[in-house]
DNA sequence: CGATTCCTTGAGGCATCTCAAGGCAAGTGG
DNA sequence: CCACTTGCCTTGAGATGCCTCAAGGAATCG
Protein backbone atom coordinates (compact mmCIF):
# COMPACT_ATOMS: atom_id res chain seq x y z
CA UNK A 1 0.00 0.00 0.00
CA UNK A 2 1.88 2.74 -1.28
CA UNK A 3 2.03 6.47 0.75
CA UNK A 4 1.93 9.68 -0.78
CA UNK A 5 2.09 11.60 2.74
CA UNK A 6 4.52 14.68 2.70
CA UNK A 7 6.08 15.93 5.45
CA UNK A 8 4.87 19.87 6.39
CA UNK A 9 6.56 22.06 8.82
CA UNK A 10 4.65 24.03 10.77
CA UNK A 11 5.21 26.05 14.13
CA UNK A 12 3.14 23.92 16.48
CA UNK A 13 3.12 20.43 15.20
CA UNK A 14 4.73 18.02 16.06
CA UNK A 15 3.78 15.72 13.58
CA UNK A 16 3.08 14.89 10.12
CA UNK A 17 0.45 16.41 7.69
CA UNK A 18 -0.61 15.71 4.41
CA UNK A 19 -0.61 17.95 1.81
CA UNK A 20 -3.05 18.50 -0.94
CA UNK A 21 -1.04 20.24 -2.74
CA UNK A 22 1.67 18.41 -4.80
CA UNK A 23 4.53 20.23 -3.55
CA UNK A 24 3.88 19.86 0.11
CA UNK A 25 4.28 23.14 1.09
CA UNK A 26 2.48 24.61 4.13
CA UNK A 27 0.87 27.37 2.65
CA UNK A 28 0.38 29.21 6.52
CA UNK A 29 3.36 30.93 7.41
CA UNK A 30 6.07 29.43 9.36
CA UNK A 31 7.09 32.25 12.51
CA UNK A 32 10.20 32.77 13.44
CA UNK A 33 10.65 32.60 17.24
CA UNK A 34 12.67 33.82 19.65
CA UNK A 35 15.70 31.91 20.43
CA UNK A 36 14.47 28.80 22.81
CA UNK A 37 17.02 29.68 25.33
CA UNK A 38 14.80 32.18 27.55
CA UNK A 39 16.61 35.50 28.25
CA UNK A 40 14.07 36.12 31.50
CA UNK A 41 13.87 34.22 34.58
CA UNK A 42 10.41 35.98 35.60
CA UNK A 43 7.25 34.28 35.06
CA UNK A 44 6.10 34.21 31.42
CA UNK A 45 4.87 37.09 30.06
CA UNK A 46 2.82 35.35 27.14
CA UNK A 47 4.08 37.39 24.45
CA UNK A 48 6.81 34.98 23.27
CA UNK A 49 5.55 31.80 23.50
CA UNK A 50 2.33 32.78 21.92
CA UNK A 51 4.38 34.78 18.87
CA UNK A 52 5.36 31.25 18.17
CA UNK A 53 2.34 29.23 18.58
CA UNK A 54 -0.30 31.50 17.91
CA UNK A 55 0.50 32.70 14.64
CA UNK A 56 2.11 35.92 16.19
CA UNK A 57 -1.14 37.15 17.17
CA UNK A 58 0.10 39.50 20.25
CA UNK A 59 -3.12 38.98 22.67
CA UNK A 60 -1.77 37.87 25.78
CA UNK A 61 1.05 40.66 26.00
CA UNK A 62 -1.60 43.00 25.37
CA UNK A 63 -2.78 42.71 29.20
CA UNK A 64 0.27 42.19 30.39
CA UNK A 65 -1.07 38.92 31.67
CA UNK A 66 1.85 37.02 33.98
CA UNK A 67 1.57 33.41 34.08
CA UNK A 68 3.02 31.09 36.42
CA UNK A 69 6.53 29.77 35.34
CA UNK A 70 7.27 26.36 36.65
CA UNK A 71 10.55 23.73 35.79
CA UNK A 72 10.20 20.41 35.45
CA UNK A 73 12.96 17.71 35.76
CA UNK A 74 14.01 15.30 32.85
CA UNK A 75 11.42 12.17 33.52
CA UNK A 76 9.14 13.69 35.71
CA UNK A 77 5.65 14.38 34.89
CA UNK A 78 3.71 17.49 34.49
CA UNK A 79 0.44 16.18 34.61
CA UNK A 80 -1.08 12.76 34.55
CA UNK A 81 -3.42 11.06 32.35
CA UNK A 82 -6.80 11.34 34.19
CA UNK A 83 -5.94 14.15 36.39
CA UNK A 84 -7.62 17.28 36.87
CA UNK A 85 -7.68 19.86 33.89
CA UNK A 86 -7.32 23.03 34.78
CA UNK A 87 -4.50 24.94 32.43
CA UNK A 88 -2.74 24.79 29.52
CA UNK A 89 0.95 24.52 29.14
CA UNK A 90 3.22 26.06 26.72
CA UNK A 91 6.99 24.84 26.53
CA UNK A 92 9.16 27.03 27.36
CA UNK A 93 12.37 25.02 27.23
CA UNK A 94 13.30 21.34 27.07
CA UNK A 95 10.84 18.91 25.50
CA UNK A 96 8.38 16.59 26.55
CA UNK A 97 6.60 13.60 25.76
CA UNK A 98 2.72 12.82 25.71
CA UNK A 99 1.88 9.43 26.82
CA UNK A 100 -1.60 7.39 26.95
CA UNK A 101 -1.38 4.13 29.20
CA UNK A 102 -2.89 0.70 28.38
CA UNK A 103 -4.59 -1.14 30.84
CA UNK A 104 -1.73 -3.44 31.22
CA UNK A 105 0.49 -0.38 31.92
CA UNK A 106 2.42 -0.17 29.00
CA UNK A 107 2.65 3.22 27.83
CA UNK A 108 2.07 4.84 24.02
CA UNK A 109 3.73 8.02 23.28
CA UNK A 110 0.97 9.92 20.90
CA UNK A 111 3.36 13.12 20.86
CA UNK A 112 6.58 15.12 20.91
CA UNK A 113 6.63 18.89 22.21
CA UNK A 114 9.47 21.29 21.55
CA UNK A 115 9.90 25.13 22.84
CA UNK A 116 6.72 27.06 21.89
CA UNK A 117 4.38 24.22 22.06
CA UNK A 118 1.27 23.93 23.69
CA UNK A 119 0.18 20.88 25.93
CA UNK A 120 -2.79 19.84 27.21
CA UNK A 121 -5.41 20.60 24.72
CA UNK A 122 -7.37 17.05 25.11
CA UNK A 123 -7.72 17.72 29.02
CA UNK A 124 -11.14 20.16 27.84
CA UNK A 125 -13.06 17.78 26.29
CA UNK A 126 -13.75 15.62 29.71
CA UNK A 127 -12.20 18.05 32.15
CA UNK A 128 -9.45 15.34 32.76
CA UNK A 129 -6.77 14.92 31.13
CA UNK A 130 -6.66 12.88 28.40
CA UNK A 131 -2.72 12.20 28.64
CA UNK A 132 0.26 12.59 30.13
CA UNK A 133 2.62 14.97 29.74
CA UNK A 134 6.48 13.97 31.05
CA UNK A 135 9.87 16.00 31.01
CA UNK A 136 12.51 14.67 28.73
CA UNK A 137 14.94 16.65 29.35
CA UNK A 138 14.97 19.58 32.50
CA UNK A 139 12.33 21.77 31.44
CA UNK A 140 10.44 25.04 32.40
CA UNK A 141 6.61 25.70 31.22
CA UNK A 142 4.26 28.35 31.95
CA UNK A 143 1.04 26.89 33.52
CA UNK A 144 -2.48 29.18 31.46
CA UNK A 145 -4.95 28.81 34.15
CA UNK A 146 -8.05 27.45 31.60
CA UNK A 147 -10.51 29.71 33.56
CA UNK A 148 -8.19 32.78 32.98
CA UNK A 149 -7.77 32.27 29.08
CA UNK A 150 -11.80 31.97 28.67
CA UNK A 151 -12.25 34.98 31.02
CA UNK A 152 -9.93 37.38 28.87
CA UNK A 153 -10.81 35.30 25.44
CA UNK A 154 -14.26 36.36 26.02
CA UNK A 155 -12.50 40.23 25.86
CA UNK A 156 -10.76 39.57 23.50
CA UNK A 157 -11.87 37.57 20.34
CA UNK A 158 -8.62 37.19 18.73
CA UNK A 159 -7.15 35.14 21.18
CA UNK A 160 -10.44 32.89 21.17
CA UNK A 161 -9.98 32.80 17.66
CA UNK A 162 -6.27 31.83 18.15
CA UNK A 163 -6.89 28.93 20.36
CA UNK A 164 -9.38 27.37 18.11
CA UNK A 165 -7.03 27.68 15.42
CA UNK A 166 -4.21 25.74 17.89
CA UNK A 167 -6.36 23.11 18.61
CA UNK A 168 -7.47 22.48 14.92
CA UNK A 169 -4.07 22.46 14.27
CA UNK A 170 -4.01 19.81 16.90
CA UNK A 171 -6.86 18.09 15.06
CA UNK A 172 -4.34 18.38 11.50
CA UNK A 173 -1.83 17.23 12.99
CA UNK A 174 -3.28 13.67 14.78
CA UNK A 175 -4.48 13.62 10.31
CA UNK A 176 -0.80 13.43 9.38
CA UNK A 177 -0.15 10.70 12.35
CA UNK A 178 -3.15 8.47 11.56
CA UNK A 179 -1.59 8.52 7.74
CA UNK A 180 1.45 7.67 8.79
CA UNK A 181 0.51 4.80 11.21
CA UNK A 182 -1.67 3.48 8.66
CA UNK A 183 -0.19 3.53 5.28
CA UNK A 184 3.60 3.97 5.75
CA UNK A 185 6.18 1.17 6.07
CA UNK A 186 9.52 1.32 8.99
CA UNK A 187 11.30 3.28 6.84
CA UNK A 188 9.07 5.85 5.52
CA UNK A 189 7.87 6.56 9.24
CA UNK A 190 11.51 6.75 10.32
CA UNK A 191 12.47 8.87 8.03
CA UNK A 192 8.96 11.29 8.22
CA UNK A 193 9.55 11.23 12.10
CA UNK A 194 13.62 12.79 10.94
CA UNK A 195 12.46 14.95 8.69
CA UNK A 196 9.93 16.64 11.04
CA UNK A 197 12.23 17.20 14.07
CA UNK A 198 15.04 18.40 11.52
CA UNK A 199 12.47 21.31 9.98
CA UNK A 200 11.18 21.81 13.65
CA UNK A 201 14.83 22.47 14.91
CA UNK A 202 15.24 24.54 12.22
CA UNK A 203 11.83 26.37 13.19
CA UNK A 204 13.55 27.14 16.75
CA UNK A 205 16.98 28.43 14.81
CA UNK A 206 19.15 25.57 15.30
CA UNK A 207 20.43 23.45 12.48
CA UNK A 208 18.11 21.36 10.42
CA UNK A 209 20.54 19.06 9.42
CA UNK A 210 22.51 18.32 13.04
CA UNK A 211 20.62 17.66 16.33
CA UNK A 212 20.50 15.62 19.53
CA UNK A 213 17.17 13.32 19.43
CA UNK A 214 16.03 13.73 23.46
CA UNK A 215 13.67 10.43 23.26
CA UNK A 216 14.80 7.23 23.47
CA UNK A 217 14.38 4.43 20.41
CA UNK A 218 11.62 3.25 22.26
CA UNK A 219 9.88 6.42 22.59
CA UNK A 220 10.37 6.56 19.10
CA UNK A 221 8.94 3.39 18.28
CA UNK A 222 6.16 3.76 20.58
CA UNK A 223 5.46 7.12 18.32
CA UNK A 224 5.72 5.36 15.45
CA UNK A 225 4.02 1.89 15.98
CA UNK A 226 7.45 0.44 15.79
CA UNK A 227 9.39 -2.00 17.83
CA UNK A 228 12.87 0.24 18.73
CA UNK A 229 14.32 -2.75 17.22
CA UNK A 230 12.81 -1.73 13.96
CA UNK A 231 13.83 1.90 14.58
CA UNK A 232 17.42 0.85 15.59
CA UNK A 233 17.59 -1.55 12.48
CA UNK A 234 16.13 1.43 10.28
CA UNK A 235 18.19 4.10 11.65
CA UNK A 236 21.21 1.30 10.75
CA UNK A 237 19.97 1.03 7.07
CA UNK A 238 19.58 5.17 6.57
CA UNK A 239 23.87 5.34 7.53
CA UNK A 240 24.36 2.81 5.40
CA UNK A 241 22.88 4.28 2.59
CA UNK A 242 25.00 7.41 3.72
CA UNK A 243 21.53 9.28 4.66
CA UNK A 244 22.83 9.98 7.85
CA UNK A 245 25.19 9.27 10.64
CA UNK A 246 23.74 8.69 13.99
CA UNK A 247 25.83 8.19 17.00
CA UNK A 248 23.83 7.00 19.99
CA UNK A 249 21.06 10.33 19.89
CA UNK A 250 23.22 12.33 18.04
CA UNK A 251 22.11 12.89 14.58
CA UNK A 252 23.33 14.05 11.27
CA UNK A 253 21.19 14.17 8.19
CA UNK A 254 23.71 14.05 5.16
CA UNK A 255 21.45 13.98 2.20
CA UNK A 256 17.95 15.80 3.39
CA UNK A 257 16.76 14.98 -0.27
CA UNK A 258 17.27 11.58 -0.31
CA UNK A 259 15.44 11.33 2.82
CA UNK A 260 12.52 12.94 1.59
CA UNK A 261 12.76 10.39 -1.17
CA UNK A 262 12.30 8.03 1.20
CA UNK A 263 8.58 8.94 1.80
CA UNK A 264 8.30 8.69 -1.47
CA UNK A 265 9.71 5.38 -2.25
CA UNK A 266 6.63 2.90 -2.00
CA UNK A 267 4.79 6.15 -4.21
CA UNK A 268 6.35 3.84 -7.18
CA UNK B 1 2.38 -6.06 21.61
CA UNK B 2 -0.23 -6.05 23.55
CA UNK B 3 -3.04 -3.27 23.53
CA UNK B 4 -4.99 -2.26 26.05
CA UNK B 5 -6.91 0.58 24.63
CA UNK B 6 -10.82 0.30 25.29
CA UNK B 7 -13.84 1.17 23.31
CA UNK B 8 -15.68 4.34 24.50
CA UNK B 9 -18.67 5.31 23.99
CA UNK B 10 -19.37 9.22 23.43
CA UNK B 11 -21.18 11.33 21.82
CA UNK B 12 -19.84 12.90 18.75
CA UNK B 13 -16.28 10.74 18.52
CA UNK B 14 -16.23 8.36 15.49
CA UNK B 15 -13.36 6.65 16.68
CA UNK B 16 -11.75 4.82 20.01
CA UNK B 17 -10.47 6.17 22.83
CA UNK B 18 -8.37 5.37 25.50
CA UNK B 19 -9.70 4.83 28.97
CA UNK B 20 -7.10 5.69 31.63
CA UNK B 21 -9.34 3.97 34.61
CA UNK B 22 -9.32 0.17 34.33
CA UNK B 23 -13.17 -0.43 34.39
CA UNK B 24 -12.79 1.71 30.36
CA UNK B 25 -15.92 3.58 31.12
CA UNK B 26 -16.11 7.21 30.13
CA UNK B 27 -15.93 9.90 32.65
CA UNK B 28 -18.88 11.88 30.93
CA UNK B 29 -22.14 11.87 30.14
CA UNK B 30 -23.37 10.49 27.21
CA UNK B 31 -26.38 12.82 26.16
CA UNK B 32 -29.76 10.93 25.21
CA UNK B 33 -30.14 12.64 21.67
CA UNK B 34 -33.17 13.42 20.13
CA UNK B 35 -34.42 11.07 17.40
CA UNK B 36 -32.50 10.99 13.90
CA UNK B 37 -35.30 11.31 11.99
CA UNK B 38 -35.55 14.84 11.99
CA UNK B 39 -38.93 16.80 12.60
CA UNK B 40 -38.61 19.61 10.52
CA UNK B 41 -37.77 19.91 7.02
CA UNK B 42 -37.27 23.43 7.31
CA UNK B 43 -33.40 25.09 8.05
CA UNK B 44 -31.70 23.86 10.97
CA UNK B 45 -32.34 25.77 14.48
CA UNK B 46 -29.47 24.54 15.97
CA UNK B 47 -30.97 23.12 18.96
CA UNK B 48 -31.31 19.31 17.77
CA UNK B 49 -27.87 19.19 16.78
CA UNK B 50 -25.73 20.84 19.12
CA UNK B 51 -27.75 19.58 22.12
CA UNK B 52 -26.32 15.99 20.68
CA UNK B 53 -22.62 17.26 20.44
CA UNK B 54 -21.91 20.21 22.10
CA UNK B 55 -22.88 18.20 25.85
CA UNK B 56 -26.88 19.59 25.64
CA UNK B 57 -25.56 23.19 25.96
CA UNK B 58 -28.35 24.98 24.73
CA UNK B 59 -26.63 28.18 23.41
CA UNK B 60 -27.97 28.42 19.56
CA UNK B 61 -31.52 27.88 20.39
CA UNK B 62 -30.75 30.67 22.61
CA UNK B 63 -30.71 33.30 20.04
CA UNK B 64 -32.81 31.51 17.20
CA UNK B 65 -30.10 31.27 14.97
CA UNK B 66 -30.91 29.77 11.36
CA UNK B 67 -28.74 27.91 10.14
CA UNK B 68 -29.02 26.54 6.02
CA UNK B 69 -29.88 23.10 5.53
CA UNK B 70 -28.66 21.31 2.35
CA UNK B 71 -29.10 17.82 1.18
CA UNK B 72 -26.27 15.84 -0.04
CA UNK B 73 -26.54 12.85 -2.56
CA UNK B 74 -24.91 9.36 -1.73
CA UNK B 75 -21.27 10.13 -3.51
CA UNK B 76 -21.14 13.56 -3.43
CA UNK B 77 -18.34 15.73 -1.77
CA UNK B 78 -19.56 18.19 1.21
CA UNK B 79 -15.96 19.55 1.08
CA UNK B 80 -12.94 18.84 -0.77
CA UNK B 81 -9.70 18.93 0.57
CA UNK B 82 -7.90 22.57 0.07
CA UNK B 83 -10.94 24.37 -0.60
CA UNK B 84 -11.18 27.69 1.36
CA UNK B 85 -13.24 26.80 4.88
CA UNK B 86 -15.89 28.89 5.73
CA UNK B 87 -18.38 26.66 7.84
CA UNK B 88 -18.50 23.98 9.58
CA UNK B 89 -21.04 20.96 8.81
CA UNK B 90 -23.42 19.28 11.34
CA UNK B 91 -24.53 15.89 10.06
CA UNK B 92 -28.37 16.29 10.43
CA UNK B 93 -29.29 12.44 8.85
CA UNK B 94 -27.11 10.33 6.34
CA UNK B 95 -23.53 8.93 7.40
CA UNK B 96 -20.39 10.50 5.69
CA UNK B 97 -16.49 9.62 5.46
CA UNK B 98 -13.84 11.78 5.81
CA UNK B 99 -11.26 11.12 3.70
CA UNK B 100 -7.34 12.32 2.43
CA UNK B 101 -5.79 12.26 -0.68
CA UNK B 102 -1.92 10.72 -1.06
CA UNK B 103 -0.05 12.28 -3.52
CA UNK B 104 -0.88 9.14 -5.66
CA UNK B 105 -4.59 9.77 -5.77
CA UNK B 106 -5.11 7.11 -2.85
CA UNK B 107 -7.48 7.87 -0.30
CA UNK B 108 -7.01 7.78 3.86
CA UNK B 109 -10.09 7.76 5.73
CA UNK B 110 -9.66 9.66 8.39
CA UNK B 111 -13.16 9.29 10.04
CA UNK B 112 -16.77 8.22 9.77
CA UNK B 113 -19.14 10.48 10.65
CA UNK B 114 -23.03 10.42 11.86
CA UNK B 115 -25.99 12.23 12.66
CA UNK B 116 -25.56 15.19 15.07
CA UNK B 117 -21.71 15.05 14.72
CA UNK B 118 -19.49 17.88 13.67
CA UNK B 119 -17.40 18.00 10.72
CA UNK B 120 -15.04 20.29 9.34
CA UNK B 121 -13.09 21.37 12.33
CA UNK B 122 -10.18 20.41 10.85
CA UNK B 123 -10.22 23.76 8.24
CA UNK B 124 -9.97 26.50 11.09
CA UNK B 125 -6.13 26.18 11.12
CA UNK B 126 -4.84 26.67 7.83
CA UNK B 127 -8.18 28.42 6.73
CA UNK B 128 -8.58 25.36 3.68
CA UNK B 129 -10.13 22.26 4.22
CA UNK B 130 -7.71 19.41 5.56
CA UNK B 131 -9.54 16.73 4.71
CA UNK B 132 -12.30 15.76 2.31
CA UNK B 133 -15.97 14.80 3.30
CA UNK B 134 -17.97 12.55 1.31
CA UNK B 135 -21.72 11.16 1.72
CA UNK B 136 -21.73 7.14 2.14
CA UNK B 137 -25.83 7.91 1.83
CA UNK B 138 -28.19 10.33 1.00
CA UNK B 139 -27.45 12.96 3.72
CA UNK B 140 -28.29 16.03 5.14
CA UNK B 141 -26.55 18.84 6.65
CA UNK B 142 -26.68 22.17 8.53
CA UNK B 143 -23.57 24.76 7.26
CA UNK B 144 -22.51 26.32 10.40
CA UNK B 145 -20.68 29.78 9.19
CA UNK B 146 -17.37 30.46 10.97
CA UNK B 147 -17.98 34.08 11.01
CA UNK B 148 -21.16 33.69 12.40
CA UNK B 149 -20.09 31.50 15.19
CA UNK B 150 -17.62 33.51 15.91
CA UNK B 151 -19.63 36.34 16.38
CA UNK B 152 -21.93 35.25 18.34
CA UNK B 153 -19.76 33.40 20.33
CA UNK B 154 -18.22 36.46 21.40
CA UNK B 155 -21.46 37.17 22.94
CA UNK B 156 -21.89 33.53 24.22
CA UNK B 157 -18.99 32.48 26.00
CA UNK B 158 -20.80 29.36 27.05
CA UNK B 159 -20.70 28.85 23.24
CA UNK B 160 -16.85 29.47 23.19
CA UNK B 161 -15.98 27.22 25.01
CA UNK B 162 -18.68 24.23 23.63
CA UNK B 163 -16.71 25.03 20.29
CA UNK B 164 -13.31 24.08 22.07
CA UNK B 165 -14.77 20.76 24.04
CA UNK B 166 -15.82 19.62 20.81
CA UNK B 167 -12.69 20.53 19.67
CA UNK B 168 -11.19 18.82 22.21
CA UNK B 169 -13.31 15.57 22.34
CA UNK B 170 -11.84 15.76 18.46
CA UNK B 171 -8.02 15.67 19.83
CA UNK B 172 -8.71 13.01 22.17
CA UNK B 173 -11.15 10.76 19.66
CA UNK B 174 -7.85 10.85 17.31
CA UNK B 175 -5.48 9.66 19.95
CA UNK B 176 -7.49 6.37 19.93
CA UNK B 177 -7.28 5.88 17.08
CA UNK B 178 -3.82 6.55 16.72
CA UNK B 179 -3.81 3.81 19.67
CA UNK B 180 -5.11 1.70 17.34
CA UNK B 181 -3.40 2.14 14.72
CA UNK B 182 -0.34 2.13 16.25
CA UNK B 183 -0.78 -1.30 18.61
CA UNK B 184 -3.66 -3.23 17.47
CA UNK B 185 -3.69 -5.98 15.54
CA UNK B 186 -6.56 -6.89 12.75
CA UNK B 187 -9.10 -8.56 15.00
CA UNK B 188 -8.59 -5.43 18.01
CA UNK B 189 -9.43 -3.17 15.07
CA UNK B 190 -12.15 -4.57 13.33
CA UNK B 191 -13.57 -5.55 16.66
CA UNK B 192 -12.95 -1.88 17.89
CA UNK B 193 -14.44 -0.34 14.88
CA UNK B 194 -17.93 -2.88 15.49
CA UNK B 195 -18.34 -1.54 18.98
CA UNK B 196 -17.70 1.64 18.25
CA UNK B 197 -20.28 1.75 15.50
CA UNK B 198 -23.16 0.27 17.64
CA UNK B 199 -22.59 2.60 20.55
CA UNK B 200 -22.96 5.26 17.80
CA UNK B 201 -26.47 3.05 17.21
CA UNK B 202 -27.17 2.70 20.08
CA UNK B 203 -27.05 6.44 21.33
CA UNK B 204 -29.11 7.02 18.54
CA UNK B 205 -32.00 5.27 18.79
CA UNK B 206 -31.52 2.06 16.93
CA UNK B 207 -30.55 -1.11 17.95
CA UNK B 208 -27.03 -1.84 19.02
CA UNK B 209 -26.64 -5.15 18.05
CA UNK B 210 -27.98 -4.99 14.86
CA UNK B 211 -27.69 -2.60 11.58
CA UNK B 212 -26.45 -1.74 8.87
CA UNK B 213 -22.79 -0.60 7.60
CA UNK B 214 -22.73 2.55 5.36
CA UNK B 215 -19.06 1.84 4.07
CA UNK B 216 -17.65 -0.44 2.04
CA UNK B 217 -14.94 -3.14 3.14
CA UNK B 218 -12.45 -1.15 1.42
CA UNK B 219 -13.19 1.95 3.66
CA UNK B 220 -13.33 0.22 7.25
CA UNK B 221 -9.80 -1.15 5.97
CA UNK B 222 -8.70 2.46 4.79
CA UNK B 223 -9.67 4.05 8.09
CA UNK B 224 -8.31 1.09 9.85
CA UNK B 225 -4.98 0.77 8.41
CA UNK B 226 -5.50 -3.00 6.44
CA UNK B 227 -6.46 -3.93 3.32
CA UNK B 228 -10.11 -4.79 2.20
CA UNK B 229 -9.17 -8.35 2.33
CA UNK B 230 -8.22 -8.72 5.93
CA UNK B 231 -11.15 -6.99 6.60
CA UNK B 232 -12.99 -9.36 4.70
CA UNK B 233 -10.98 -12.56 6.78
CA UNK B 234 -11.53 -10.87 9.96
CA UNK B 235 -15.42 -10.42 9.86
CA UNK B 236 -15.53 -14.26 9.02
CA UNK B 237 -13.41 -15.42 11.67
CA UNK B 238 -15.66 -12.89 13.53
CA UNK B 239 -18.61 -15.01 11.95
CA UNK B 240 -16.73 -18.40 12.39
CA UNK B 241 -16.16 -17.61 16.59
CA UNK B 242 -20.15 -17.04 16.12
CA UNK B 243 -19.14 -13.19 17.86
CA UNK B 244 -21.54 -12.16 14.84
CA UNK B 245 -23.58 -13.05 11.68
CA UNK B 246 -22.71 -10.33 8.77
CA UNK B 247 -24.16 -10.45 5.27
CA UNK B 248 -23.05 -8.09 3.55
CA UNK B 249 -23.61 -4.86 5.18
CA UNK B 250 -25.88 -5.74 7.70
CA UNK B 251 -24.06 -6.56 11.00
CA UNK B 252 -25.76 -8.61 13.65
CA UNK B 253 -23.71 -8.55 16.98
CA UNK B 254 -24.86 -11.93 19.06
CA UNK B 255 -21.72 -11.53 21.24
CA UNK B 256 -20.93 -8.31 22.82
CA UNK B 257 -18.92 -9.37 25.81
CA UNK B 258 -17.12 -11.98 23.25
CA UNK B 259 -16.36 -8.92 20.79
CA UNK B 260 -15.59 -6.71 24.14
CA UNK B 261 -13.10 -9.54 24.64
CA UNK B 262 -11.31 -9.38 21.13
CA UNK B 263 -9.53 -6.48 22.29
CA UNK B 264 -8.47 -7.45 25.56
CA UNK B 265 -6.96 -11.14 24.06
CA UNK B 266 -3.79 -9.73 23.86
CA UNK B 267 -3.31 -7.96 27.20
CA UNK B 268 -3.08 -11.77 27.92
C1' DC C 1 34.33 -1.62 39.46
C1' DG C 2 29.73 -3.71 38.83
C1' DA C 3 25.08 -2.54 37.81
C1' DT C 4 22.08 -0.47 34.85
C1' DT C 5 20.23 1.42 30.88
C1' DC C 6 20.13 1.87 26.18
C1' DC C 7 21.34 0.39 21.81
C1' DT C 8 22.69 -2.84 18.01
C1' DT C 9 22.47 -6.98 15.50
C1' DG C 10 21.01 -11.68 14.30
C1' DA C 11 17.73 -15.59 13.46
C1' DG C 12 13.32 -17.26 13.05
C1' DG C 13 8.26 -16.84 13.17
C1' DC C 14 4.04 -15.00 11.95
C1' DA C 15 0.49 -11.58 10.85
C1' DT C 16 -0.66 -9.09 7.28
C1' DC C 17 -0.11 -7.82 2.46
C1' DT C 18 -0.11 -9.02 -2.39
C1' DC C 19 -1.78 -11.28 -6.14
C1' DA C 20 -5.25 -13.98 -8.08
C1' DA C 21 -9.61 -16.30 -8.99
C1' DG C 22 -14.26 -16.63 -8.43
C1' DG C 23 -19.09 -15.63 -6.43
C1' DC C 24 -23.03 -12.78 -5.75
C1' DA C 25 -26.17 -8.91 -6.39
C1' DA C 26 -27.65 -5.06 -8.92
C1' DG C 27 -27.82 -2.61 -13.00
C1' DT C 28 -27.99 -2.21 -18.23
C1' DG C 29 -29.04 -2.98 -22.82
C1' DG C 30 -30.72 -5.96 -26.27
C1' DC D 1 -36.42 -12.20 -20.22
C1' DC D 2 -31.61 -13.05 -20.79
C1' DA D 3 -26.67 -11.95 -21.55
C1' DC D 4 -23.38 -9.05 -20.05
C1' DT D 5 -21.10 -5.71 -17.21
C1' DT D 6 -19.85 -3.78 -13.02
C1' DG D 7 -19.01 -3.27 -8.19
C1' DC D 8 -18.23 -5.45 -4.05
C1' DC D 9 -17.02 -9.21 -1.41
C1' DT D 10 -14.83 -13.72 -0.18
C1' DT D 11 -11.27 -17.00 -0.11
C1' DG D 12 -6.81 -19.09 -1.15
C1' DA D 13 -1.69 -19.32 -1.69
C1' DG D 14 2.55 -17.36 -1.41
C1' DA D 15 5.63 -13.46 -0.21
C1' DT D 16 7.45 -10.30 3.08
C1' DG D 17 8.07 -6.85 6.53
C1' DC D 18 7.96 -6.40 11.04
C1' DC D 19 7.94 -8.56 15.59
C1' DT D 20 9.84 -11.67 19.01
C1' DC D 21 13.41 -13.56 21.35
C1' DA D 22 18.10 -13.53 22.34
C1' DA D 23 22.89 -12.15 22.94
C1' DG D 24 26.21 -8.88 23.40
C1' DG D 25 28.30 -4.05 23.22
C1' DA D 26 28.78 0.73 24.83
C1' DA D 27 27.89 4.64 27.76
C1' DT D 28 26.52 6.22 32.37
C1' DC D 29 26.19 6.13 37.25
C1' DG D 30 26.55 4.71 41.74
Amino acid sequence: MPAGARLADSSCMPSLQVSPASDGRPSWPVPQPDLPTPAAKTPCSGGHLWDLCLGGIDVLRLDGLVFARRRVKEGQALFHEGSAFHSLYAVHSGTFKSTVTLRDGREQVSGFHMSGEVMGLDGLAQGTHASSATALEDAEICAIPYAQLTELAARKPLLQNAVCRLMSREIVKEHGLMMLLGRMNAEERVAAFLLNVSQRMKARGYSASEFHLRMSRAEIGSYLGLTLETVSRTFSAFQNQRLLRIDRKHVRILDLQALQGAFDARVQ
